[in-house]
DNA sequence: TACTGTGTTAATAC
DNA sequence: AGTATTAACACAGT
């Protein structure tokens, strides 16, 4: 759910208020989130917060803080009142790591406790795993081309974290369909020209939605309940069976890596080149279906 | 009831 | 080595 934009727009907010704020106290109400030990974090000062990919960065002065969102992770800021600690019901829901500042209470909710917390005295590990930020100067137009002499579907490759940091579901199709290439398309069959398009649309369509603080489709939040307004602005996901608004065509949903993807089939054609390609890829191996 | 969902990873197979 | 598929994680909404 979080995507870059959605994780820029949470660090952002909470850079605007924890700053400086000293970690008094970690309260864990559901450990397999918490991946470290309360000691390595309590009484470190928050010097930054920063993002990578998808990662919250909350830099302290013996290392980072290192948090993912997952699907439904969210950040509450909740100010404290006293010395005495009373929650709200909205803030007390799926509530997992409560982090004592001076001022504040560093709430930490997952609906559906996928979310992570880990401490890391430096950023190698998550360096190691992570391709270019798509909006440094390291994403170039060369490094993108380079990524795509694969004969993976395009749409796998641009979820991949590793070849890219920060793209999720949403947005690679809102750039798929600004682009007008097929999800299903191997990445090496997608011209330079298009390649090039791409590049631009990634970079200005993520841009786009930083503004807006990202896209609230489900579960996304900001500051425990503000939500991200790129929702109206979306081209493509959430649109199925509404009309295109290029060319009037049926937007369609289809699966492609498992993932729920919305297209229009006129603009985003799929080559029956690439199909039997992809046929020919499939050795015809016998899908194997689970029935509970 | 059964299926879906903005994410990632490990295991397995080809 | 590179690619593809599946299950798992866990819960709420439809």
């Amino acid at each position: 759910m979080p995507e870059l934009p959605e994780v820029q727009t949470v660090v952002s907010d909470l850079k605007s208020k924890i700053l400086q704020q000293k970690i008094i106290n970690v309260q864990v109400l559901f450990s397999k989130i918490f991946v470290l030990e309360p000691a390595q974090i309590i009484n470190q000062t928050i010097i930054d917060v920063l993002r990578r990919g998808k990662y919250i960065l909350i830099k302290l002065s013996n290392g980072y803080l290192v948090v993912h969102l997952r699907m439904t992770g969210r950040f509450f800021v909740a100010s404290k009142k006293s010395s005495k600690i009373i929650l709200t019901p909205e803030q007390q829901k799926h509530l997992h790591v409560l982090i004592e500042l001076q001022d504040y209470l560093l709430l930490f909710q997952d609906q559906r406790k996928f979310g992570r917390m880990h401490f890391y005295q430096n950023l190698a590990w998550l360096e190691s795993k992570l391709g270019p930020e798509p909006l440094s100067p390291d994403f170039t137009i060369s490094y993108l081309s380079q990524i795509c002499k694969s004969n993976r579907q395009i749409k796998a490759l641009l979820l991949d974290q590793s070849k890219i940091a920060g793209l999720g579901n949403i947005y690679v199709d809102e750039v798929l369909w600004q682009v007008g290439v097929h999800p299903n398309t191997p990445a090496c069959n997608i011209v330079f020209t298009k390649l090039k398009i791409m590049h631009t649309a990634i970079q200005n369509i993520l841009q786009q939605a930083i503004a807006m603080q990202g896209t609230t489709f489900l579960s996304y939040a900001f500051d425990g309940a503000q939500k991200g307004k790129f929702l109206t602005y979306l081209k493509v996901f959430n649109r199925a069976k509404l009309p295109c608004f290029r060319c009037g065509t049926t937007i369609i949903k289809i699966k492609v890596v498992q993932r729920g993807t919305h297209l229009c089939p006129a603009c985003q054609p799929l080559d029956p080149l690439d199909f039997r390609k992809k046929i020919s890829l499939n050795t015809g191996r016998a899908k194997q279906v689970k029935k509970n």
